[in-house]
RNA sequence: GGCCCCAUCGUCUAGUGGCCUAGGACGCGGCCCUCUCAAGGCUGAAACACGGGUUCGAAGCCCGUUGGGGCCA
């Protein structure tokens, strides 16, 4: 039994936060009775595709509001449009949001006392609700079929007049018997009196007029339930507290209010956050590169930069740029959570996600490095073989200048052994006549070295340089080239130490080899 | 077309009527540090969309305009 009537003669708390105009008090600041009930918020994707940056920042603002509230975070699949729900798509999502961190208190997977947590299971629900609607004569049978509805639709976009339905099956009534056997959707009876105003959390007092909304479909002739109906229907049967969705979603608030009202419930909070938008000020989408959060993952973002580049993208906190997913849950509110549409700013997260690798300790930084390593090419053998502490301090050297892990991984790939492409231009320029010259001469002393250390390296280096009269970069630039096949890496002594003398020395013999 | 939302440097933002000569961050330029490149430090250029009000005083309040965005199975 799913308790649908329990939830239906509930007596609910009163709808001071978004109620008719004409309500005794102002939703905002309300001083009422104080609602001692546990906070939950729903994050409620549809499956139709990955998981995009917006859809996680919303997913990440409802988390941190549970998190902080010591609420609850409830996931739930939007799976109604069959034609394009796809159970990989639910996996994918699900993985971006383990791997983002945002852990779910109730839905797939996990369960919990309100399910199931996907659409396609709730049907049952939807038709019970409107069937109570229907007899209550809060709804009636429309035989319109949509084709019809589409045409009429674009007769009056092109008259100029409202497209909103004319109500001509509101006669019909709700008895199905009324509807000669055809397919019939239901709709909602909408009045035409009085206005809605919502308290929005983010937004402040938003205020519509019920005459501008039409009676709408509650369930589609095929028995699916439309979008408006089915959120109400969860919400309200998982005693959501507060909607924190994208600000898209505005419009549709007004006709679940009027749900709400018709079924006699309670109308949780709404705070809609703004959307995030592409170079271009329109929405964001695959045209402006990747949206995708596991192409994040793929490119070599750590998800604690991601989060908290997301985080700060329509929220803030006083000038701080950097916080510990602590401090995230500890000062984040709704009321700080800025109006305006923010536009994504990959830079800025590359940024981030250099500060993040900085601070990422060698063990894990190692660990996630490995993947990258192979794909830049070190091979799997040579990687598994390699003991971690040599790993560590590879990943040490480097850590501080990459920005992705991508990046590190193909600026380290020469410390191991294979060949590696060296940069013409780059040889061309450093390692001159002269140079070489002055290579082969620093060769032989490094062999005769009591040992190959990276401060005895120096140290001959720089004694070296001075004889020579020459400047340090001078005899440190062509080793770099030489050995990294580029003008730059991080400070050549130590890599050369891990390296090694017999892997410093071929690779120093094949570029004195090649053409100058 | 109707309704709704939004408006501070290029971008993310601070700002809740006097603390604003508008602050921070990314990016960009310069300098310092330096074996290269980063990182780090210092520093520079860079914004209150426009027009009316309200007020002793407006980036912040009100109205309008313009511009962007969203919703209307």
């Amino acid at each position: 039994m799913y308790g649908v009537w329990a939830a239906l003669s509930c007596p609910g708390r009163d709808s001071r936060h978004a109620h008719r105009r004409g309500g005794v008090r102002s939703a905002v600041g309300s001083i009422g009775p104080i609602t001692v009930s546990k906070v939950r918020v729903r994050f409620a994707p549809s499956p139709t595709g990955y998981l995009h940056v917006g859809g996680a920042r919303t997913a990440l603002y409802n988390w941190l509001f549970a998190r902080h509230e010591n609420g609850d975070f409830i996931l739930r699949i939007e799976d109604t449009d069959a034609e394009r729900s796809t159970d990989e798509s639910t996996t994918t999502i699900l993985e971006a949001l383990r791997w983002l961190g945002l852990d779910w208190d109730e839905g797939p997977e996990v369960g919990g006392p309100a399910g199931p947590y996907r659409q396609a299971d709730r049907l049952k629900l939807y038709h019970d609700f409107a069937q109570r609607l229907l007899d209550e004569g809060k709804a009636y049978y429309c035989v319109c079929t949509p084709d019809e509805l589409e045409a009429r639709r674009k007769a009056a976009l092109a008259a100029g007049t409202s497209p909103k339905y004319d109500g001509r099956c509101r006669r019909r009534g709700n008895d199905v018997a009324t509807t000669g056997g055809r397919g019939a959707a239901v709709r909602l009876l909408v009045g035409e009196e009085g206005s809605i105003e919502i308290a929005d959390l983010v937004h402040g007092p938003i205020r519509f007029e019920t005459g501008d909304l039409d009676d709408f479909i509650l369930l589609r002739s095929d028995g699916m339930p439309t979008y408006n109906f089915a959120v109400v229907v969860d919400d309200v049967l998982m005693s959501i507290t507060h909607v924190i969705r994208g600000d898209d979603h505005i419009s549709n608030t007004p006709r679940q209010i009027v749900l709400y009202e018709a079924l006699g419930l309670p109308i949780p909070q709404f705070a809609h956050i703004p959307m995030i938008l592409g170079p271009d000020r329109a929405r964001l989408s695959k045209r402006h590169g990747a949206t995708s959060v596991l192409a994040y993952q793929q490119m070599g973002f750590l998800p604690e930069a991601v989060v908290n580049y997301l985080a700060r993208l329509g929220w803030s906190y006083g000038d701080q740029e950097i916080f510990t997913r602590d401090e995230l849950v500890q000062y984040f509110s709704l009321e700080k959570v800025g109006k305006t549409p923010a536009v994504f700013d990959p830079v800025k997260l590359e940024w981030l996600n250099g500060q993040y690798i900085k601070r990422t300790a060698p063990d894990r930084l190692t660990a996630l490095l490995k993947p990258f390593w192979e794909a830049a090419g070190v091979s799997r053998d040579e990687l598994a073989g390699q003991d971690e502490d040599r790993l560590q301090r590879v990943a040490g050297l480097f850590q501080e200048r990459a920005r992705t892990l991508t990046e590190l991984a193909s600026s380290s790939r020469f410390v191991f052994e294979g060949t590696i492409e060296r940069d013409r231009a780059a040889a061309l320029k450093v390692l001159t006549v002269e140079a070489k010259a002055r290579v082969r001469t620093l060769l032989a002393e490094i062999e005769a070295l009591p040992s190959f250390t990276a401060a005895a390296l120096e140290s001959l280096f720089r004694t070296k340089a001075t004889a020579l009269n020459l400047k340090l970069v001078d005899l440190a630039q062509p080793f770099r080239v030489a050995l990294s096949g580029k003008t730059v890496s991080p400070p050549i002594f130590p890599i050369m130490e891990l390296m090694g003398w017999d892997a410093v020395r071929r690779r120093v013999e094949e570029a004195l080899e090649e053409e100058g």
